[in-house]
DNA sequence: TATGCAAATGCAAACTATTTGCAATAAGAA
DNA sequence: TTCTTATTGCAAATAGTTTGCATTTGCATA
């Protein structure tokens, strides 16, 4: 399971990047640690940012995201459906399997995946910053 | 590698879906089975496709990929920069590396990766019906 | 605690990737 | 060859994201 992360180490990030901590920005990164399981676009994290302070503006969101994106505090992702994805980068890694069926999302952990992708890389001349990783299935009859 | 795909095999998805077979497709299609390791975005597969004929307009070429990828013969990427990429979709399945830097997209396959999923997926009590593994990285320093 | 200045904000407008409305054109069945 | 309708090219619309700029605000310093 994703740990559960608590605000300050995300504001670390920003305090070590030289950056200033404001209202905007507590409020962004209280919702991006408050998050359950989903993985909310720049527009979800706008529209609950609005509810708390309704001065906040999407370009707020969109700089604050890159901002802890580039000290990897938070992942992006990028789906099929053009828009980008966040969620929070602390905790070991975790991927997900995807039943086809009912929607739910297993989080699972591999070592042993995880280093086969590393020795692939190195092959390929390469070292992996992130990786993404989600298997689609259905669950087996007994 | 992904298998050399003829023409036809594009071409003959869309007579199967009642489409017809027009020029500007065709130029397409033979852009898209041409490819060599690439994963070409919709502005590269418009600019080869103008060498060929001046007068084809990018709407066209979004169409005619929209109408594959609803098809199931080319198969749609979506990586961090935002852009969508295509590649035939037959073929032996392959993960990629996304280069961060450069934005490159190299494909691999690794059997012992495929095993180690299904594993992963019966101990979870599911069956993989397909998988997606993206590895982003950057050249290791010579 | 008050002050000053650079960093951050909000707004509007710009940009990039992609999609759509519509009149003109062309595929392909008859 | 003719006719019908899918497809095209153009221009304009849309969605997501970024940027320029004048104003505001965090916070270091006095």
């Amino acid at each position: 399971m994703a740990t559960p992360l608590d605000s300050d180490e995300l504001l670390n990030a920003l305090r070590d990047a030289g950056a200033r901590i404001t209202k905007p920005r507590k409020i962004i990164i209280q919702i991006l640690a408050d998050r359950g399981d989903e993985h909310p676009d720049a527009m979800d994290i706008f529209r609950r940012a609005v509810r708390q302070d309704s001065r906040i503006s999407l370009p707020t969101v969109y700089r604050t995201l890159k901002m802890l994106e580039e000290h990897g505090a938070i992942q992006r992702h990028a789906f099929v459906d053009g828009r980008s994805r966040y969620e929070p980068a602390d905790g070991p890694h975790h991927d997900h399997l995807i039943d086809m069926d009912t929607g739910a999302v297993i989080e699972f952990q591999s070592e042993k995946i995880e280093r086969l992708q590393e020795e692939i890389a190195r092959e390929l001349g390469y070292e992996i910053v992130h990786h993404r990783l989600e298997l689609y299935g259905r669950k087996t009859k007994v």
